[in-house]
DNA sequence: ACTCCTTTTTTGTCCTGGACAAATTAAATA
DNA sequence: TATTTAATTTGTCCAGGACAAAAAAGGAGT
């Protein structure tokens, strides 16, 4: 079976490797090396379309595509050892247990992972379903892909499954009626959500009043959602994968276009590294988020 | 307040357009007309992205670019105007609600559009419910936001509410076991979800085992996740603002990709203009896709 | 008037190769 | 060992040309 070529645009698709880096990295490196059609226009076949979304992968987790480029196929070493993490100590029985559930999505057994699941959500309550299953889950759901003992679509159902689990026990909760009123949404290219629906979760537990748009919303309709909805807060979720680089000029452009009563917060594994930003709340843990939470409320009674 | 400039990713990322199509319209319309910063790159003010983002809407409607930068600012008249599609006689009851229900959307009243859409639900049934409320209530919010009467993030609260609902009644069937196993997703750049959810609730009603991978798989990944689930059907979604010449070509090569054994079927308002193809089954209406089921079926006993 | 075929215009995408600034690493200094 | 400075790496942007697929316009035949 062969399969056929790929056009620059698929490529760019598939990747998330933009055009201009496709062809910059041709020049400088000489790979990838794609052949020419008929057209003249680059021709990508799927083995070196492989080789960069694992190059791509590794350039996730930190790793520099100069050296990944000229290392042969070693890399595959070098990934492994990088993801060999520690565990903490003294919590193994969970760690366990987690794994176990992992172990489900990797055998493709739907069914059992979301029945295993509601039992954990029913045990435990939203709270601590959401702070000590959902996030160490959606960590090590990271953590295996960054290894590639997880596929793609194996991340995929994960994060499916556990969205309909997450919508379902908000949708459970009382409709909450009371201040701050709280939109939630992400910037366009950002379309992690999980993290969005947690935080959703929590906050929807203190009894605020969220709103939840989605992900990828243009800046300036952010802005005028904040202001037809008259949200108090908008909560923004970035995650690992967002490019750093446009994160801090990204909010403190919507700080101009927001309404300046309307406060804005930023969360997830994305803005771990940033620096303070004027008029920006930057939270990168749940309980920083809670914090906030009654922050605001001790601030505006 | 004066809102800053925005850069030509920026303005990629919000309205959808390519920097390539800003650089060639600027060439070749002299519009949009961008300042250009310190270091000669180009810097548009809002009230030019907020233009680009009406063009493009208007292009999504079948309108061609070169018309609409010409005209001036009639094009409001205009786009009013393309958009009275007269409505089918003899269920001004039932459009009556819906319209009562896009209201509620409207003044951001989402928990009652909830219990309301609940309530449509618990009376007509799951099936009933998808192709006689959700359905069209989404081509109406298609249209209410082509004509301007909704924002984007009004659709984008439908969308997120209406996605909850459909979950939640989905979760709420009995786990599919039997035959076939079908694969639900979509390609890269395709983010629209409801049309997927909405054939997962009437396979799954009909006792198919359903697989969600949620949107936007690299095909390559299709593939692989084809093989590791031993999937019957590959079932893709197709929105209308997809871009048209790319979706023949990308089935093909899916098709290429995939075990042969595996069927493939593409849905959605984005494949209505498409003809036939070799290896692919296009099922634009709910009632062709349940057909196909049944087909299928009947074919492997 | 309507359909089918051909020609022209429109439009998006791709190309080359240069430039530069922000981020990162390496070197040098205190 | 810290902290500043120089060098390198790397992504993004630019200009302007080219081309093919899609759409519109024109023409011939039934």
């Amino acid at each position: 079976m062969h399969i056929p070529d790929f056009g620059i645009a698929a490529v760019e698709r598939d990747t998330g490797l933009s055009k201009d880096v496709l062809r910059v990295w041709e020049r400088r490196y000489g790979f990838p090396a794609p052949r020419r059609d008929a057209n003249g226009e680059r021709s990508y076949p799927a083995e070196q379309v492989e080789r960069l979304r694992l190059i791509k992968r590794l350039m996730d987790q930190g790793h520099r595509p100069g050296k990944l480029i000229a290392a042969a196929t070693e890399e595959l070493s070098g990934l492994a050892a990088c993801s060999l993490v520690p565990r903490a100590a003294g919590e193994n029985g969970e760690v366990e247990q987690l794994g176990a559930l992992l172990a489900l999505i990797k055998q493709r057994n739907g069914a059992a992972y979301q029945q295993a699941m509601q039992q954990r959500l029913a045990r435990q309550g939203l709270q601590r379903f959401v702070q000590d299953s959902v996030a160490p889950l959606t960590r090590r759901v990271g953590e295996a892909w960054e290894d590639g003992s997880f596929e793609i679509f194996d991340e995929h159902l994960f994060t499916e499954l556990t969205k309909r689990l997450l919508r379902q026990a908000i949708a459970a909760l009382p409709v909450g009626r009371s201040r701050p009123r709280i939109l939630l949404t992400s910037v366009p290219d950002e379309q992690h959500v999980l993290g969005l629906l947690m935080v959703e979760a929590l906050f929807a537990l203190e009894g605020a009043d969220c709103i939840p748009l989605g992900v990828q919303m243009p800046l300036l309709e952010i802005g005028r959602a904040a202001s037809a909805h008259r949200a108090d807060i908008v909560a923004l979720s970035f995650s690992v994968a967002f490019p750093q680089r446009q994160i801090a000029v990204l909010l403190q452009q919507l700080r101009l276009i927001l309404p300046p009563e309307a406060a804005l917060w930023a969360g997830g594994a994305g803005i771990r590294r940033l620096v303070k930003l004027d008029g920006v709340d930057l939270l990168p843990t749940f309980d920083m988020a809670l914090a906030a939470l009654a922050d605001w409320r001790a601030a505006h009674p």
